[in-house]
DNA sequence: GCCAACGTTGGC
DNA sequence: GCCAACGTTGGC
């Protein structure tokens, strides 16, 4: 069972929005990054938990938990012309870029902030992807320990 | 809106 | 395979 934190921004996509959909559940679409797509491919198992993190907004925090519900598998939006998603080189019979569908369990009582995880120091000394300078990807592995941390930071 | 830090693309 | 130019991400 792993742990992951997922990136959305809340204008395109919140977690009010996933709490929302039918069934809570929502096909976690548009990743067009090879490391991304390789976690997904590779690492990414029915039943793991995910921090759902909002980014590029007034208070980049964690705000919730879902959980995956669904293998990786091909994103449809590589092959509609009119999506912004679109890939004229991935070809349907060997599909580039992978999705996994996202089920909502629950909010945090309270978000807990990027700004809150950069002072927190086990997360700082276990090198928690998300407060390192320079990163960028929209997908990262959580260890257990940096999992429990935050759940902590949530009270 | 700025810009650092990448990632991607394509000519050579 | 190198690398310049360009695009993207995302915090600030």
């Amino acid at each position: 069972m792993n742990y992951w934190l997922m990136k959305s921004e809340p204008d395109e996509f919140s977690i009010d929005d996933l709490k929302t959909r039918p069934h809570q559940i929502e096909p976690w679409g548009g990743i067009r990054n090879y490391q991304v797509r390789n976690m997904l491919r590779d690492d990414f198992k029915k039943g793991d938990l995910a921090f759902f993190y909002h980014s590029s907004c007034k208070v980049p925090a964690v705000v919730g938990v879902m959980e995956i519900c669904s293998d990786a598998k091909p994103d449809p939006s590589q092959f509609e012309q009119k999506s912004s998603y679109f890939d004229p080189k991935s070809l349907p019979d060997n599909p580039r870029w992978l999705l996994v569908e996202v089920k909502y369990l629950r909010h945090f009582k309270n978000p807990v902030t990027l700004k809150q995880l950069k002072q927190n120091q086990f997360l700082l000394e276990s090198d928690f992807p998300i407060i390192r300078k320079g990163f960028r990807l929209s997908v990262c592995a959580v260890t257990k320990q940096q999992w429990q941390c935050i759940e902590a930071l949530e009270q």
